[in-house]
DNA sequence: ATGAAAGCGCTAACAG
DNA sequence: CTGTTAGCGCTTTCAT
C-alpha cells in the first residue's frame, strides 16, 4: 500500500490537511514552531518514500495536465521540420508541468472519449482536422491550438507567413536575373493554408515584375523533370514547396548533368537537416520551429488561465519566415 | 456540471451501480425485464450527452491507460525509423485502449513524479537510459519495455537481429566479388547495442572470407570521402551504419563522379522512404518497424495482465533483418 | 440482478 | 495557521 498524507499525519501527529499543506508548500511558514513542524513533516514524507498520488490529485482538482496531440496522419507529426515544432512544445509544456498525449483521431471515436472524458485539459493539432473533430471539440471548450494552419479561424492558431516566405524567395530569384520562375509542390503534398500562401506569395512576386508563372502544381518529380532537361523555355529557377521535392530535384539534375545553381537554380522550404548538406547546400526558406512550439503552447496557457479568452476573440498569431540563401541559387545564364 | 451516474440513475429511477453497470456492459442482461431496463438507461444516458469523467475512473480504477514514452534526446523518437516503430507502437496501444504519453526525461524530476505518481501504467523507451533511471523505474515495478537496445538485460525488450542484417549484408557484397569492403560509422551516431552489433556482424562475415576489415569508425563523412577518391587500396564496397551515411557517401561520389555501384557498391541500414528513391535506389538493410512496435505493446500488455511476469524471467525478443538488394550494390570491378 | 455503502487520496471550504 | 468535514465520480464489496 503506498504512502498517503494519512500515514504522515498519523505519524507525525498533525492533521492530514496541515501534510498536504505542507508538501504542497502553501504555508508560509512565518512562526518558528509552524516551520519547524513543517520541516519534521517534510522529513517524515522523505522517510517514507511519500509520492502523490496524481491520479487522486487529478481527480480532485479536475485537472490531469494533460495535453493532446490530435493527429489524423501517422507520418506528419514526424515529417521533417514538424518533429522540432512538436519538440519545443513538449518543453514548453514540460515547464509549466503539463505533458503532451498522443491521440490518433481514428474512427473508432476513442479520441473522442479522451477528450470529452476529461482525460486530457487542452489540445494541440499540427494539421487541419475535419469539421467534426473541430465540432466536438468546440463542444467541450477545452482549451485549443492549432500549429500552421488557419482552415477554422474559429480557432486560436499560429501560422507562418509562407506568403511572405514564398514572396521573399521569389524575389531573391528574380534579383538574380532569372526570368523563368517555376514552382513545384508534389502531388503528395496534402493541402493546407501554406500551400495555397506560399503560391499566392509566389505569384504576387512574379506579377510585381511582370512576368509569367510556370506551375508544376501537384505533379510527380518526373512531370517536372522532363521539362527541365526538355523543354525549350524551361524554368531556370525552381521554387520547390518543400525541401523534399528540392531533393528529389537536385538528384534528378545531377543525373543528368544539368549544374547547380549555373544551369538551374533551387530554392526549398523547411531547411531540414539533410539539405544544409548536400551539395551545393540548399537555399531554403524557414521559420523558427522552436519559437512555433514555444508560442503555440503560450496561447494553450493563456487560454487556461482565463477561460473566457476563447470566447472573446479566437487569438490569431503568425510568426515570420526567412530566407537562408546557399548555394543552390545563383546568377541566372540565359541562353 | 457535467452528466453522471447519479443524475442517470435518478431520473431512470435506479440505484447508481445499476447504471454504472449498465453502462460499462457488466451485466448479463438474461431476463427480459432486464434488458429493457437496461435498454431505458442507456437511452436516457444518451439523451443527457453522458460521458464517462476518466479522471474518477482512473482515481478508482488505480489505472490511467497511459504508457510512458521516455526520452532522454529530442530528436531519436522522431529519427527515421524510429518514427514508424513509435506510429504502430500507438495503434497497438490505442486497439487496447492505451495511449501514449511523452516524457522526456530531464535534470529536473519531473519524469519520476510522473513515473511515482501512478500517471502512466507502464513505460516504453527506444534508447538505452542511464542505470539511475533504470533503477527507479525497477523501483516502481511498472511493466517496461525497451525496444532496439538491451544494455539491461534486466529489463523486458525486443532487439533487432542487427548482427545477421550486417552479416548477410557483408555476405553480399562478397559474393559480388568484393575484397575490400568497408564500414562506415559517423561520428554523430550514439552509442547502443545495434552499433556494436552490426560490426560484429560485418567482421565475421569478413573473417570467414578471410579479409581484413577496413573500418571508418566514429568519423565524419569527409574522413571516408578523402580515402574512397584518393586512397590506393580504397574499398569497392561500402557498409554504412545507416541510411544517413550513405546517402552523404553516395552525394559525394556524384560529386567527384564515382560511379555508384560501378565504382563503388554502398549499402544503407534502415531503408528510409528517400533512399529508395536515390539515384541508384539504395540496397539496404532493414527491419519490419510496425512488427516491432507491436511486438512492444504486446510486451507490455502481457505484463500487465501477469503481475509475475516481469519478475520471473524478464522477456527477449530479436527480431530479423531483411536485405533489400536494390541498384547501389554491383559486381566489384578491381582494378 | 439490484441497492446501499464504503472507499480511492487529495483538495477546498469552513470554523476555530 | 490548523483541524474538521464534505466532496470529486466511479468501482467494488456486501447484503438483499
Amino acid at each position: 500500500m503506498a504512502v498517503t498524507i494519512y500515514k504522515i499525519a498519523e505519524k507525525a501527529g498533525v492533521s492530514s490537511s496541515t501534510v498536504a499543506r505542507v508538501l504542497r508548500g502553501d504555508l508560509k511558514e512565518s512562526w518558528k514552531g509552524t516551520s519547524e513542524r513543517a520541516a519534521r513533516i517534510r522529513q517524515i514524507a522523505e522517510e517514507m518514500g511519500y509520492q502523490p498520488n496524481l491520479r487522486a490529485r487529478a481527480f480532485s482538482r479536475g485537472k490531469t495536465h494533460g495535453i493532446a496531440l490530435l493527429y489524423t496522419n501517422d507520418a506528419w507529426i514526424f515529417e521533417g521540420v514538424n518533429s522540432q515544432v512538436v519538440n519545443s512544445f513538449v518543453r514548453a509544456l514540460r515547464a509549466q508541468g503539463y505533458h503532451l498525449v498522443f491521440v490518433p483521431v481514428d474512427s473508432d471515436g476513442e479520441w473522442e472519449e479522451i477528450v470529452r472524458g476529461g482525460q486530457v485539459d487542452g489540445c494541440m493539432m499540427l494539421q487541419r482536422m475535419p469539421k467534426s473533430v473541430n465540432d466536438v471539440l468546440k463542444e467541450t471548450g477545452l482549451p485549443i491550438v492549432v500549429l500552421g494552419d488557419n482552415a477554422d479561424p474559429a480557432l486560436p492558431h499560429v501560422t507562418v507567413d509562407d506568403f511572405g516566405g514564398a514572396f521573399s524567395a521569389t524575389k531573391h530569384l528574380l534579383s538574380l536575373g532569372h526570368q523563368r520562375v517555376g514552382l513545384f509542390v508534389h502531388s503528395t503534398i496534402k493541402p493546407h493554408c501554406s500551400v495555397e500562401q506560399r503560391r499566392a506569395g509566389y505569384e504576387s512576386a512574379l506579377d510585381e515584375a511582370n512576368l509569367e508563372s510556370q506551375l508544376f502544381w501537384r505533379v510527380s518529380e518526373n512531370e517536372v523533370v522532363d521539362v527541365l532537361i526538355r523543354a525549350e523555355k524551361r524554368p531556370t529557377a525552381l521554387l520547390c514547396y518543400s525541401d523534399l521535392e528540392a531533393t528529389m530535384i537536385v538528384h534528378a539534375m545531377w543525373k543528368y548533368g544539368i549544374k547547380i545553381p549555373d544551369e538551374l537554380s533551387v530554392v526549398g522550404f523547411n531547411d531540414s537537416f539533410a539539405t544544409r548538406h548536400m551539395t551545393p547546400p540548399l537555399t531554403s526558406v524557414a521559420y523558427d520551429a522552436e519559437k512555433l512550439g514555444e508560442i503555440g503552447a503560450d496561447l494553450l496557457f493563456k487560454q487556461m488561465s482565463a477561460p473566457s479568452f476563447s470566447v472573446d476573440q479566437p487569438a490569431a498569431i503568425q510568426i515570420n519566415q526567412k530566407l537562408n540563401v546557399r548555394g543552390s541559387t545563383g546568377p541566372a545564364h540565359l541562353k
